[in-house]
DNA sequence: GTCATAAAGATTGTCAACAATTAAGCTATA
DNA sequence: TATAGCTTAATTGTTGACAATCTTTATGAC
């Protein structure tokens, strides 16, 4: 039997790391390292948005050779953060608002699953550190730091743990090491604040809720209100704009 | 105002283009040419899964440097079709039963989202070629070449329609570019026949006809069904063999 | 002044050689 | 005989150079 998990209801803003993160950092090959030292750029909005990103300039910023680079390249084109286009160059992903409101609905399809599988499968351990990540949220809200840092990673880490509660690796791999990316892409590109925050949170509570009762019906239901809420309200504030 | 498009009731069995197949093939680059070579190899079980792939091997075999190589293994490792481990080698993919029960249930979270759009945003075109597509299967159903290449394939173009119906790029690009290739090794790899024909074709027929009225709740719902019941199948067939 | 053409520059695609790491085989010893 | 350690071989990771392609700029004709 396994110890039980710690758990740090004030720990502090980690990177929300991806699947794939065991190695000690220094083992890990070039073209590893730098690919997430550029998917990190990119979600920072370090490297703007439809910005050209030349190979030679990359490999002299990094101090490596153009192979490793361009194999780091070929993971972020995978992973849909840059486009490249053969024999001429590769830019930096910039989404247009169509293609948000379409990653919303295919993240309402998977989540919702998630969350009716997490209410199948999470264990005990889990349910209290998605507990944990809401006191935390909560913690902040009530200092009302909302539009900072916590409110923006304390809202993916919610939604990130519950798909890792699914215990459903090809689910995992999808939401946490691609669309993810793109959800925290698009609050840089776009300066989204953590809108609607007051609902959003209540909605969370409810969500482990009905996780923690094992009612997957309502927690698939729950989940996908949650995420067409959350698309709608970005709908509306973009058809304000216009 | 395009033309009509022509349909073809008894096209000849083409290879289910993926989403970025436009150049004229001897324009792309080898590192594009040799990842679908290597997909299409992997995907009809020309290579054995589980095998070890070698990079000078391949290079050897394909006729080309191992540059161009590289990108193209880390094109399919994208794409699970292979798994690397860094200073070990690659392999290809070799599905489990549970994982294989876990791409079922990704595909009926993304799958009834695809219909549910489907119904709102096809066009008549795209639904004409649908009907096309079940006209074919129901040809060679009566013909009973039912576990031939046409059943298997057949099925997978029916969905890979209605995906594309849904005019999100972001769902056809997850499921045509990355699911659909793991669905086509799963059947090589566990050899499945077209099960349950019968009634896959029904449902088939009545997710069109929902499709067809713009019913947007129903399409979704009978799809989901569609993907539960294929899996349920999937999965009595392997508890039967323990 | 504008457009077409051509040359120059830069960038991407490809290749072959070198370095680093791992896996296998062999020898020696308990 | 079995195991530990070393040696060797093969494979992967990385680098720099060369070739093909695209973009840009300059030039000239209309």
């Amino acid at each position: 039997m396994t110890p039980p998990a710690k758990h740090y209801p004030n720990h502090p803003p980690q990177p929300l790391p991806g699947a794939d993160e065991g190695a000690p950092l220094e083992k890990r090959t070039l073209a590893e390292r730098v690919f997430h030292q550029l998917q990190g750029a990119i979600v920072r909005g370090e490297l703007a948005p439809g910005s050209k990103i030349t190979e030679p300039g990359l490999a002299t910023t990094y101090g490596i050779s153009r192979g490793p680079l361009r194999e780091a390249m070929r993971r972020l084109e995978a992973h849909r953060l840059i486009e490249r286009v053969p024999h001429v160059g590769a830019r930096v992903v910039k989404l247009t608002m169509p293609e948000l409101l379409e990653l919303f609905d295919v993240r309402e399809a998977l989540e919702s699953m998630a969350a009716r599988l997490a209410a199948a499968y999470m264990t005990p351990e889990e349910i209290a550190g998605l507990r944990d990540v809401l006191a935390v949220h909560e913690s902040q809200s009530d200092l009302q730091r909302g539009e900072a840092y916590y409110q923006r990673e304390g809202d993916l880490d919610f939604h990130y743990r519950i798909v890792q509660g699914s215990h459903n690796r090809m689910l995992v791999n999808l939401l946490c090491d691609d669309l993810y990316y793109l959800v925290r892409l698009y609050r840089t590109q776009f300066s989204a604040s953590g809108a609607r925050p007051h609902k959003a949170f209540v909605e969370h509570h409810r969500i482990v809720d009905a996780i923690e009762a094992g009612d997957a019906e309502l927690a698939e239901l729950l989940m996908r209100r949650h995420v067409a809420a959350s698309r709608a309200n970005v709908a509306e504030r973009y058809a304000a704009t216009l």
